[in-house]
DNA sequence: CAATTTATGGCAACCGGTTGACAAAAGCCT
DNA sequence: AGGCTTTTGTCAACCGGTTGCCATAAATTG
């Protein structure tokens, strides 16, 4: 009968309480309505609607804000509200690099304008995804999916619910933020077909990945306006592991020139291919996409299609921010450009010895 | 005199009421305790104080529960009680891939024990960081500090508030997690000396960095202990840019083996070194420090002292879970083990042609 | 100068849980 | 059966802001 009193509820009496652990307690409104000598809601109207009480209160309660440096419970404010200046961002896989920049935009517009970014992963699985977005919804204002996994319907469901917006792939009646990708490919392509390459195979992303099938799209109609042969393969998966698994199908292919869904396959691949003696770029050219962290340390550094990641962040940022404020387009797509980052992983074809 | 109605007060009407967009209120306890038949304090106390209520009517209000699909609604839970379930991870530099896998490990244990992660960058700058910190202390359980630029002082300022634990940096009185460098280094400098070097150069990292020291006393303290001759050298910033800039000095010490305070100084030294004809590892060895992501990118693939970033992540928020919940120290050091991972950068210095 | 509009501050209810105090109910004992 | 301890549920206050409504003071107007 000892049993049922679980020692571990001392795990539900965390040291936070009202006041912080040195014992004095946060000002509240209360207190600086007592030094300003008005009422409470008078405070609280100087504090956030401007406008709504005469200049020279303002400036009393302002100056009693200072003095007792008060700051407002946001949990008391995010309680009648519902507002809690804070937004999500889910990705698909913290560790992939992909995503770094796009943290990075997303938290400095964050930053800026004042609001708190909350992060989460989905491990690339589309039912964890689902499960940390609903959580995360009840604790923000709005939500950044970044290249989400989950269903169209999933993503509309929860854009019922609050503001969504979405990055790397687009989702009818949602607004999203889509590089695109056909300068960044012709480009590419162009320059391939310029240095003599009349074949050109690309890897391909995750059969679900909905910018893996642009990208695909974007270097056919590129290969076919240049009068290229476009070849399509498959990897395993989209990581470096995946680039190496994929050297045995590209050399098969016969192709001189390598589109890869992204940096991370282009890098495998070309490790591998070295390790086997394949000369880069003298007997085949590699182009990755993205532009990710690390695609200039190879040996010799990756030609690639910028996509500006940070920006992307940041614009999807900006624009769930605008939709909160009510300013701000309901559901269009946004486009950013990508470019070709010429490197030394792309060039000429030599003619075999 | 229409000037003061500012028309953006449209600007705090956000989207976000009380019910979702779709207009179905959420569930509370009180919509519970009436299907259920009992007072909303008792819905509240077997929501979350296990063996409070009897267990009939424990089961009756979870199946209330999970009829309505009930979700907590944090803010009216953090308001009287000031926990929140979440806590903050503040890093110095997001673009900075030294701390992608401590983001990493950080947020996978906080979703593992069911907490939320919130994350701030303090761009490299003390002020900015305080700052972030302090604006998080209001709606965090607790925070994390990777590898923190503001004071001692300040930090344990902070920790008198709420439970910090540092990352990378020992702070006298707070719980700190650090890569214990000795091991790592002292097999570096083993098999750089093993390899016949002579003479070790180590590029430091800012001077204000605490674990830049640490490595730096480390390195001299192997090298003397093997018998090296150890010369430190000074870099602009510890980042690919700065290792180039290193180059000079480093050729003109007159070593043949260098350390350097990360591996993005390694990187870009080893680029510039390359560039100038010098052979790596033939003329110099190369090592770096953290064994970050694309470190083994280049060619040959860099040589470098792992620190388990991921695992100092997952540690630090183990070990602030665990303070918040009662357990554990109060202020130890948690040290975690590096080690050296040989790869192409380092080997035998080969006689000059 | 009275009538009316407008600007300003106060009152009180409310957001949705949590928790100490207490009473009713149940279990245990002699 | 009566008295005593232990469970279990209820009451009501509270956390700290927000906001609709109203009353008063001030400004505007004829």
């Amino acid at each position: 009968m000892t049993e049922p009193k679980t020692p571990d509820v001392a795990a539900t009496t965390g040291p936070a309480k009202k006041h912080a652990r040195d014992g004095k307690p946060n000002a509240t409104i209360y207190d600086i309505a007592k030094v300003a000598g008005v009422n409470p809601s008078t405070v609280s109207r100087a504090l956030s609607k401007p406008g709504r009480v005469s200049a020279k209160t303002q400036k009393l309660i302002e100056d009693a804000a200072a003095e007792l440096n008060y700051q407002v419970n946001p949990f008391a404010r995010a309680l009648p509200t519902g507002r809690t200046s804070t937004f999500g961002l889910i990705v698909a896989d913290i560790t992939n690099p992909t995503f770094f920049d796009i943290i990075r935009g997303a938290e400095t517009t964050a930053t800026l304008r004042d609001y708190t970014l909350v992060l989460a992963e989905s491990a690339e699985s589309a039912v964890t995804e689902l499960t940390a977005a609903r959580r995360m919804m009840a604790t923000v204002d709005g939500l950044i999916l970044a290249s989400p996994r989950m269903d169209d319907d999933d993503i509309r469901a929860l854009a019922r619910d609050k503001p969504v917006v979405v990055i790397n792939r687009e989702v009818d009646g949602v607004p999203c933020v889509v590089p695109d990708v056909n300068k960044g490919i012709s480009e590419a392509v162009r320059s391939l077909a310029a240095n003599g390459h009349k074949k050109v195979a690309f890897v391909a992303g995750p059969p679900q990945s909905w910018m893996s099938a642009r990208r695909w799209d974007g270097v056919r109609a590129a290969c076919e306006w240049s009068r290229l042969d476009a070849v399509r393969l498959e990897s395993s998966k989209p990581t470096v592991d995946g680039g190496r698994q994929a050297a045995r199908a590209v050399r098969d292919s016969g192709a001189t020139a390598v589109l890869t869904y992204n940096d991370l396959l282009a890098i495998g691949l070309m490790q591998e291919l070295q390790a086997a003696g394949v000369v880069v770029p003298d007997q085949i050219s590699i182009v990755g996409f993205d532009d990710i962290f690390g695609a200039d340390f190879t040996t010799p550094p990756l030609t690639t299609v910028r996509s500006p990641l940070g920006e992307c962040g940041s614009v999807a940022a900006t624009l769930l921010l605008d939709l909160l404020h009510g300013t701000g387009d309901p559901a269009g797509t946004l486009r950013v450009e990508t470019e070709l980052v010429l490197r030394g992983s792309s060039g000429r074809l030599l003619p075999p010895r």
